[in-house]
Formats: C-alpha cells, structure tokens, sequence
DNA sequence: ATGATAATTCTATATTTCTAGAAATATATT
DNA sequence: AATATATTTCTAGAAATATAGAATTATCAT
C-alpha cells in the first residue's frame, strides 16, 4: 500500500460515524451486516450511511456483497490488520516505542 | 481515549503532506526535528506546514518544545501507538482477523 | 401488474479543509 | 536600533466533505 492509499484508509477511518460503523461490521464478525442492520442500529438516515459505506468501500476497508436485495457488508480484517502494521512499524518502531515505552501505556494487549 | 479523539487522530494521519511528516518526525526519533528541517526536508510552504503541524499537535499526535527561536516538534510515539493498538484490538482481534489469518500476514512480530 | 422492501443516486446546503502568499510576532545577533 | 532568522497568523479562494430529504432503481411477493 502506498503512502497516499494508506492515508486514504487512514482519512476514511477518521470520521466518528465511520468508525462507528466499522466497528458495528467487526462486532458482527464474518457474517458481516446488512446496510439496514447498520442503518436501524447506528441510526443513520440511508442516504448518508450509504455515502459513508461506499467511501469505505472505495478504499477497500469494507467490502459488500448483494443477496437480491440485501446488501451485506464486511470489514477488511487484512486492510485494517495492515493499517494497524504500518502505525507499529512505520511510525513507531523505529528505534523508539517499542524500546522507549517501559511500563506498557498502551490500554490492553 | 473515546471513539471521537481516537477518530480525530485517524482524521489527522488520514493526509498524505501530514502522514509523511509524521514520519519523518518518526525517521528523526527523540531528537526530533525542528520546524525549519521538516520546511527544507519536505519542500512544504512554511504557512503550509504550520497549519498541518498545529492539527497535529491540537489531536495530540505531535508535541511541540521551544527553545528560542527554535520550535522542536516530536512524535508522541505512545499516541500512535494506542491508535494502532485500537485498530489491532477493538477493530481486528474480535473474533476474526488473528484467529482467521492462519498463516500470518502480519509483517512483524 | 401492484405493492412492499432494500438500497442508491440526485440534489442542495452547510461546513470544513487545503493551500500558500503576505504580514506579523518573537527571538537572537551585530 | 537595525537586521536576520524561525515560525505563526491572517486572508482568501478553491476544493472536498457531510448531511439528509426526495426521487429512483432493483428485487421480491402476491
């Protein structure tokens, strides 16, 4: 991935509704969710849910597939996974973090 | 940190002119670099880079210290790091993605 | 065919963001 | 005091985003 695809996933991934909405779709696991699923338990007028879904589609953080008329939607573990890699590696490793942070700050793990 | 603040970050990772001085910060390590180096390294308008810089910093990703004319900028390391263990953990980790990748694709590790 | 359901596209408005030059501020040097 | 250096703030225009109602498309059931 790119630096600009990267920051891409990364911008899609920073909006609270967006965000909202991924989580709901790894909540929901491999079965993935519905577009009205989502729609009836985050309370996303249509229109706007399907304007954010179609982003996070375009940039490949979600993925849909159709069933007549449902649409399911699922999270790109490995695009999130990869995402996740690229913070650790990339922005953080390198000769500090990893090293420097001695009592764990970060939340669970 | 909430699902706003954590989406705020990713808002500010998520363009390419600030992930690619995130990193050059990161490249600089605890050192970290001045306004002026980023400037001249990046080839960013001096106006440009202050305005990308103070959102950096209102989010919490950059910090910032003074010495007289001098305005050292530093990653907060553990910042990126609580975000990337957000992405691995509350979005990843559930029930897919670790359990699913039998054969890991996850570089490091 | 008609009606119901699922979701998208169209449309418009409000708001934010990006970009960078010009001016301003703060600090150091002579 | 005058000048140079480092960085920010001001400004403004262009572009992108977010929001959501209304209309539309597609599919299923009767």
């Amino acid at each position: 991935m790119s630096l600009d695809e990267m920051a891409g996933c990364l911008a899609e991934l920073g909006h609270p509704t967006r965000l909202q909405i991924l989580r709901y779709l790894v909540k929901s696991g491999h079965a993935g969710a519905a577009v009205g699923d989502i729609q009836e338990a985050l309370g996303i007028p249509g229109s706007t849910l399907s304007h954010h879904l179609s982003r996070m589609v375009k940039v490949g953080l979600v993925e849909q597939v159709r069933e007549s008329r449902t649409l399911h939607c699922f999270p790109r573990f490995e695009v999130i996974e990869s995402i996740a890699n690229f913070l650790m590696e990339e922005c953080c490793v390198n000769e500090a973090c990893a090293i420097d942070t001695d009592d764990d700050t970060s939340t669970a793990r």
